[in-house]
DNA sequence: CGGAATCCAGGGTGATACTG
DNA sequence: CAGTATCACCCTGGATTCCG
């Protein structure tokens, strides 16, 4: 890349981690980053502490189950904590850690592309269908 | 083209996309690039164009169908291109459109990321399934 | 309200074999 | 080399039901 400097190359090569060897912890780690959830919760939680009920509205479509699932896998992965107030009914808030919080700008910045860039991807695909 | 809505002409009017909303483009889009193989792909193409054999060999565990049905969407998009040299054997080459150079950079983050925080995920997951 | 548990259909995925 | 084709499987993910 060019904005890599050969140092910052150097460097990378030097990392412990790397996400292109299959086996490695930061591979699965990606895939699971990789969750089409995951990304609209990080954003849905920039806003600060929110309700399960209302993650649920924010994230339209999702199932109880599926947002269930993803918030008990980031809450192990310890980019989301949750916060039990015992009352009748129960209510149940999710935030970010301190660790999401590091995680959710760029998972951020994926959904706003994907938003600001869709006409650009329709027309892309207008044209390449065109070419059948 | 059929009558267009109040609503829909609403919309079209000011282009707004909502990747919260289930059935927006742009949620489907974000559903695309939560794709385990499209971060990879973007990220091994940071260095410049690459040959087919050569995107198999640096996303290592990627089945052939899966790397070519990655490309396929991703050029259908407008993310990479694909120019063909006919030779023999063939060589067929991929590099990232002026489109894919603006998401790269985002998806190439997400990356680093998993890499760099990776200790501190597998510690939380130890303290989380510690508690149990 | 915020889950857990179960069932189950569907398709995403990989392994394999074949081709220009 | 860079795919395409076929198949079988697993696992996702939705629907439903029940619980504290």
């Amino acid at each position: 890349m060019a904005t890599l400097s050969a140092a910052q190359r150097r460097q990378e090569a030097k990392r412990e981690y790397d996400a292109y060897v299959a086996s490695c912890p930061s591979r699965k780690l990606l895939d699971r980053l990789s969750d089409k959830w995951v990304s609209l919760v990080l954003s849905a939680l920039a806003d600060g502490p929110q309700r399960y009920s209302d993650l649920a509205r924010t994230i339209a479509g999702v199932s109880q189950k599926m947002l269930t699932q993803t918030l008990r896998t980031m809450e192990r992965d310890g980019l989301v904590s949750r916060r039990v107030t015992p009352t009748v009914p129960v209510r149940v808030d999710y935030e970010l850690t301190p660790l999401g919080w590091t995680l959710m700008p760029l998972m951020y910045a994926v959904k706003e592309w994907a938003e600001v860039h869709m006409e650009e991807v329709e027309a892309a695909r207008a044209a390449y269908d065109a070419d059948l």
